[in-house]
DNA sequence: ATATTCATGTAACAAGTTACATGATTAG
DNA sequence: CTAATCATGTAACTTGTTACATGAATAT
């Protein structure tokens, strides 16, 4: 249901193709709403059929043609009545806190392994998420930039990303001592001499 | 996909109903895999279809008769070769966020209200967590538990949760005053003498 | 009396995923 | 020569959501 409106406030940023669109989605939008090109190609489709977003076709010489599509006054004022709205509930669905709930079956080398590729992966993302703070800011510091600037919101999501790839460091990190500790304590248990240096 | 795994992995800490597995999924899981009591019962069946868990009725004279799952030896080596492939990347949906991307064509009034509103969802949430930490250490500290417990999974997502929510609560009284901030500040630029007390 | 809890389910629908296809262009 | 980028799409499939139904028991 709402990833039309994903979609609608995506546009608020000012024209954009169903391509525009994923890649917007891949880094800054996927925090708090994630969907696939296909997704996002159908459900353009469907809000220029109901009128929110209308589509210009852009001729271009050396590359396919693309679709711009930009807000109609009618898709403004849906995204508006939807901000009166209550929120439903945040849905998660993270695989590895389904595998570290079963980690107690599994091998603890290999969960560590899983941590650190995990720890990996948002280490690039904050990066990602740090160019684009930096574009937004443009020289400006956060509270010069929060009072001025004339949208917020983007900037607030992002932050709020940040700031779950930040716990999700500290807890890996976490994750990673206990996981070291207990492997410690079964060594010392099981008998200094076996598998030693 | 993975709700088969999420489910096999609740089913860790021995057999439960389809509405034993709802309440579970409802307060503790939900922090990292939301599903609803359908979803439940249709993997439920697919699971024991599969032999993946054997199903026990139990016959009940006051209330409905219930069947009770629990895990095969099939079930639990499907879960550990599940632990040992990598996990994708986690997908949010957060509502509450689509209409902060879009809030500065929003009521700044009603967006605060949204930001109290589940405030105060999160502070019972939060609430719950600290009660079911509190029964699964059981008197213990925190480090004795991590070190000393047989199943550590349950308790490190349960805090992954928990810090979540955490966050989430910085995030929120953080938005609230660049909310107070900017109001004050259009207050000012268009006449301190207008609405005034 | 009324609402909530226990315990399950069916059916219809909406949303999300995956695989595949096209076809030129440019960077390495 | 290979891979990535641009730009879209169809089709098949899997998941997830919503509404509804049953029916007794207990708590308020």
């Amino acid at each position: 249901m709402s990833l039309k409106y994903a979609v609608l406030a995506a546009l608020l940023n000012g024209e954009a193709s169903g391509y525009d669109l994923a890649k917007v989605f891949d880094v800054a939008v996927a925090n708090f709403w994630s969907s696939t090109p296909q997704q996002l190609y159908r459900e353009l489709d469907r809000l220029a059929t109901d009128g929110l977003i209308e589509a210009r076709v852009v001729q271009q010489e050396r590359r396919p043609n693309k679709r711009m599509f930009s807000l109609t006054p009618t898709g403004r004022d849906a995204l508006h009545t939807f901000t009166l709205t209550p929120p439903r509930p945040t849905t998660i669905r993270d695989e590895l806190m389904v595998k570290i709930q079963a980690m107690d079956e599994a091998d603890p080398d290999a969960v560590r392994v899983l941590i650190e590729e995990c720890l990996e992966r948002i280490s690039d993302k904050l990066a990602r998420y740090e160019r684009l703070r930096d574009r937004m800011l443009d020289g400006r510091t956060e509270d010069e930039y929060l009072i001025e600037a004339e949208q917020v919101g983007p900037y607030l999501t992002l932050m709020r990303g940040r700031a779950f790839e930040e716990e999700n460091v500290r807890w890996c990190e976490r994750t990673l001592e206990v996981l070291a500790a207990r492997a410690a304590r079964r060594g010392a248990a099981h008998g200094s001499a076996a598998q030693g240096g």
